[in-house]
Formats: structure tokens, sequence, C-alpha cells
DNA sequence: TAGTGGTCTAGACCACGGT
DNA sequence: CCGTGGTCTAGACCACTAG
């Protein structure tokens, strides 16, 4: 249940229990939630406490709350996207093919009195002998989340699939910028461009389900992606 | 002051209050506003009034609260996320900007035997008599779904407004391609730029809530604006 | 120590939706 | 009508910051 004595406040409690219990399927999409007078009963806290994790529910896009109904389980899906939370490796096995990566760097920075690993790697598919080369993606994790990570050889193996079974730490939240760029010399290389193109950029940070950041990436994409997004309010 | 009888709640009520006094310049970057205790005094409501409305500046970004010292001015400029569902025109006016638009092509076209509005709108806004054009964008809407929408001067009206006002068909949700592109004579012309630059394009298409498709969509974006995704799994 | 924001309680009245 | 969420009050205790 819910523990007053805390450290974590006990909003942020019931927000993630109750978020839990969403995405776990014991409350599914349209479902009602037990009204706020109920959940008062329940875990014997007040109304501001629900209303204010109800509040970080509804703005997460879980919840709908409808004034003389009720709150209702509104699992809204954003996004077609080429960013999908299984990573990039699962993303080109779902299509058949083999997924491949380059590491350029490989190596432990510091930032701030933080050490970070920091990758640099090109990815792509192989088909038919023929390599197509789709993403350049810089990240950084922080060590001090993920000891001995810094010991894994990520030319084989996919990072996502790693954070979440070896850390139990599957990434859930993206907040990205989306940038144009123009290619370089090296990217032209990389992606086989005949000319300068403009190409997409996105730039941000990756969160867990508790919203802590486990990485900051930078992924440069190639022309043979389509960038979708579809979006419902 | 706040109207405590206004059917505009008191939260949001000092929520513009504060924000106005901010963009206004009464309170400048970095300025300490007044505590919570002070503002209860000053406008004879309760601390969890003005900290819902406190709450609300925090997440626009226009306020940063630090524990044991207080609330601070902290007006970052620049720009939120592009795709927004009132449109335009109110992402403008919720910065206390006046949107302007310019209308190059306003005409009936048929396709398919059925007849669109064509519109090609050059969008932006004016602070200080200087105009900053932000978004270049080509609009079809059928007109049979709309009919008389050709009549409207989009010069001056909203789009979006319109087609939820008086059609009460506002728009729900999106689908849209995100493409790099580099900017031709015409954009840099428009955006003030000085040399080639890549630029995002979003294309797609705008449906209802009842997923009926209103209007495709082209925009190209100028460079003062921050594409945004944030995506929650 | 005094003042700030962060959390929480225990009420109240209201507007809205369905019966 | 009753139950729902929406708003608001008037307190309380705490953790943090600074002089």
């Amino acid at each position: 249940m819910l523990n007053k004595n805390d450290y974590v406040p006990l909003y942020e409690q019931l927000r993630k229990l109750l978020r839990r219990q969403i995405l776990k399927g014991e409350y599914k999409n349209g479902d009602l939630l037990p009204s706020e007078n109920e959940l008062m009963k329940m875990y014997g806290i007040t109304r501001t406490t629900i209303r204010k994790a109800m509040e970080a529910l509804v703005r997460e896009g879980l919840v709908q709350q409808i004034h003389g109904r009720g709150t209702f389980v509104r699992f809204q899906e954003i996004t077609k996207t080429v960013w999908n939370f299984q990573g990039f490796s699962s993303l080109v096995k779902e299509r058949n093919e083999i997924p491949i990566s380059k590491v350029f760097q490989h190596e432990v920075i510091r930032k701030n009195g933080e050490a970070y690993l920091k990758l640099r790697r090109l990815r792509g598919m192989s088909r038919d002998d023929q390599i197509t080369w789709m993403t350049l993606d810089d990240s950084e994790l922080p060590l001090r989340r993920f000891p001995g990570l810094d010991q894994y050889r990520f030319e084989q193996r996919s990072l996502y699939a790693t954070l979440e079974k070896d850390y139990q730490c599957p990434p859930r939240f993206v907040n990205l910028d989306i940038i144009p760029v123009l290619s370089d010399e090296e990217l032209m290389d990389y992606f086989g461009l005949p000319s300068i193109k403009p190409l997409l950029k996105a730039k941000g940070q990756v969160y867990d389900e508790d919203g802590h950041q486990i990485e900051t990436v930078s992924v440069v994409y190639s022309p043979v992606f389509a960038f979708k997004l579809a979006r419902s309010l």
C-alpha cells in the first residue's frame, strides 16, 4: 500500500501505484477507476492528495477525468514513429532483417564528476549481403546507474535489451527535439548520399518509468527512414 | 484584482494576472516574485489556490520555484511544441503576441470531382512593430464538409477557430510525415535566412473526432521553432 | 532563527451527469 | 436525486536556505 513515512510523497506513491496497475492491465482501457471518495477510504488519505496524483496521470495521458461521471483509463497511443522503445534492434528484426552495428566510440567520460559510458554507433541492417546504414547515434549513460555497463560489447548486443534484462530498467519516456541538419562528409559517406542532403536529427533524453533519466541521445536518421507522427489529443 | 464570483476559477485568474505582469515586464527575468504568504495577504486567497496557479506557471516555464528561497521569474525565450490543436493563432496568442497571416492563395480547386478550398498562408507574429514569419502552410479543406468556408477572409480570422465555432468541427487527430527540406529562395526570403538552411516540413492529414479527414496540410517551419516530441509508452 | 516552498489534512460548496 | 469531479478554505508540520 502507501507508506506515510516514506520520503517519497504520498501523491507520488499513489501515482506510481495507479500507473503500474494501468500498465499491468488491472485497469483496462476505458475502465472506470475508483472514485476519489473511494480512494480516500481505500488508502486513508485526503482528496487533495489524490487529486494531485490524478492531475499527473491526466497530464501523462493515462487517464481522463469527466466531470460528473468519473475517472477513466484512456491509454491513448501517440506516434508510430521511428522512435520505438524496444530499441533499434527489435525494430529491424520486426522487419525480418538482421540488425548491424558498428561501434566507433566506446569510452568512459566524466561530466560534473559523474562517469558516463559514451557510445557512438552506426546502425543499420543487412539484406542480401547488402548493408544499409540507417542511423548514427551518440548515447551517454550514467555508470552510477548501470555499473559495469562499459564492459559489454555493443557490436553484438542490443543496448536497450541489456538495460531491460540486466538492469531491470526499460526505457519508458522520451523527450526529444527534432532538428533538421545538413549531411556532412561523414554522414554522406555512411549513408551513401550522392550530395548534401537535409536530414533529421533527434536529440534529447530517455527516461525510465519512474521518470529518472537513463540516457541522453542524439540520433541522425538516414533518408531511408520515414518519420511519422500520429497524434491524438 | 481577482473576482471571487467570476466563472473563471481564482487560480486561473491569478495565473493570468501573474503571467501578464511577467510578460509586461513588471517582473523581470530573474526577479523574485512575492512569496506565497505575501500573495495570500495581497489577494485574500489561500495558499492552495496560489500554489495551483504557480504550478501552471512552472509548467509553462515562466517561473521557477526554489525550496527555501522563493519563486523567480525565468522567462526562457523561444518555443515549445510546434503542433498544437488550438491552431497557430492561439499558440501565438498564448504568448501574448499578435498572430499575423498573409494569404497568398485562396481559391476553390477540384480534385476527383470534389471541391476544396486551397489556402497558402505565411504566418507569424508581430512584436514591437517587428514581424516574425514562422510558418508557410498549404491547406486543402473539403467544401462539401464546410459549405461557405471559402467566403471567410483568413487574413484576420483563425481557420481552426472557424472550424470549431462555425462548423462545430474541432481538429482532433493528425497523421503527419516529418520531412527535412532545404530552404529555397522563397523561404529564405520569408524567414529572413542568410543562407540555405535545412528546415522541417510536416505533411499529412488532420481529422475530426469521428476520424473524418477535414484537412490536408503541409507546413514548413522557420528555424525559430523548436520541434519537440515527448512520448510515453 | 525567520522565511520560503513542499506536503498533507479535514472539511466545505459547487456544477455536472445520470437515475 | 445522488455520486462524480472542480474549486476553495484554514489550518498544520516539514525541509530547505540564508543571514
